[in-house]
DNA sequence: GTCTATACCATGATAGAC
DNA sequence: GTCTATCATGGTATAGAC
């Protein structure tokens, strides 16, 4: 079919766009508020503020709801790295990272990581377009790590992936919500706290 | 009723006690498995080895079940820290306490940590026995950190809470399972890398 | 009296008719 | 796009066997 780049069709195209966005930063709450098995397609739809049915027209399987957020996830965490000035160091793009991390969550918009759901975990590892951004992320994490230990500034004694895999687990880290519930802290002391602890630990940094 | 210690309603429920105890160590590893929300009634009656109903004349509903065995869980953990020699410092405690809970994980053992249902949640913190035990380890963590940082091998620094709340965390910290899921260690080397990462954090101890 | 089999009922993911 | 079924699942209650 021939059309025009201003044909109603390309308008068309560009509010099933603006939808799937609606319903994607929809998704994205709720998983974030409340984990993949306890969302239902019904809330999903109600905060998009379309029916349930329509929902499905746009995403065939809640499965593949949740992987399309997920995949989202990835392209702005790439995007956010690949956005830090040229100079920063690479312990200071990793600590970037995770705060980044921690501000969307404390902003209600962190899906926590694959929970352990096997159908989910299943449908995101069969995902292309899923595991092609996992990749590319490992890569960039697995370059700054080694970059990093070399530097000194991060433990070298440690496996590159235990180092990647904790910071992974940062972003999801339980102690935010513990936290946040004691209603002590503003969310910049709770997101320095545990930027901190992950880099210093708990024994922290003689001087 | 006037009985006997030795009457067969005594016999009857230490047969009671015995099979209680096997519906929990179940229910445990299930809930370690899939989490509180993916386990189902069906398989903890199958795993135990009793019908559905069955299961229910022990625990009414499945939030009880899931209250027992986090209490349970609690028991062994106030346990464990009472059985550890009195000469053990407050530092090698926390840590010791850590390893245990991780030891279990990998054993299969542990239940994460409430997940965030909302009814879970709710249903556990009416649940006398079990505020009751979180009460009385918190009193007891608060004061091994509070000495620990008095000695300066913790970051004193840090709020107590942090402490506390960080611990809890590393409990069901996900990094375990991606390393596990890598194949590369043995249960023990995760564990050691994850406590000593809890410590010392990503940075390492500059010597 | 304790377990088995089965029935009931709400919920939630999909599919099909307008 | 919406509205209205369908169909499976899973928590809970009951009815009857040993």
């Amino acid at each position: 079919m021939v059309m025009s780049f201003f044909s109603k069709l390309s308008v068309r195209e560009q509010q099933q766009k603006v939808r799937d966005e609606a319903i994607l930063e929809a998704t994205s709450l709720l998983l974030a508020r409340k984990g993949y098995d306890l969302m239902t397609m019904d809330e999903v739809a109600a905060e998009a503020g379309i029916a349930k049915a329509s929902l499905y027209k746009h995403f065939t399987s809640k499965e593949l709801l949740a992987a399309a957020v997920m995949t989202r996830l990835l392209d702005n965490a790439l995007a956010f790295l690949g956005g830090l000035p040229p100079e920063t160091s690479a312990r200071e793009k990793m600590q970037a990272l995770l705060r980044w991390a921690l501000d969307l969550r404390l902003g209600g918009g962190l899906p926590l990581l694959p929970s352990m759901n096997p159908t989910l975990q299943s449908t995101l590892l069969a995902n292309r377009a899923y595991v092609e951004r996992i990749l590319k992320l490992n890569g960039r994490m697995a370059e700054l790590v080694k970059t990093a230990q070399a530097q000194g500034v991060i433990d070298p004694e440690l496996p590159t992936e235990v180092i990647m895999f904790t910071l992974y687990a940062r972003t999801c880290d339980p102690a935010l919500d513990y936290l946040r519930m004691t209603g002590k802290y503003t969310n910049q002391q709770v997101a320095d706290y545990l930027v901190r602890v992950a880099f210093a630990g708990l024994r922290g940094t003689p001087t």
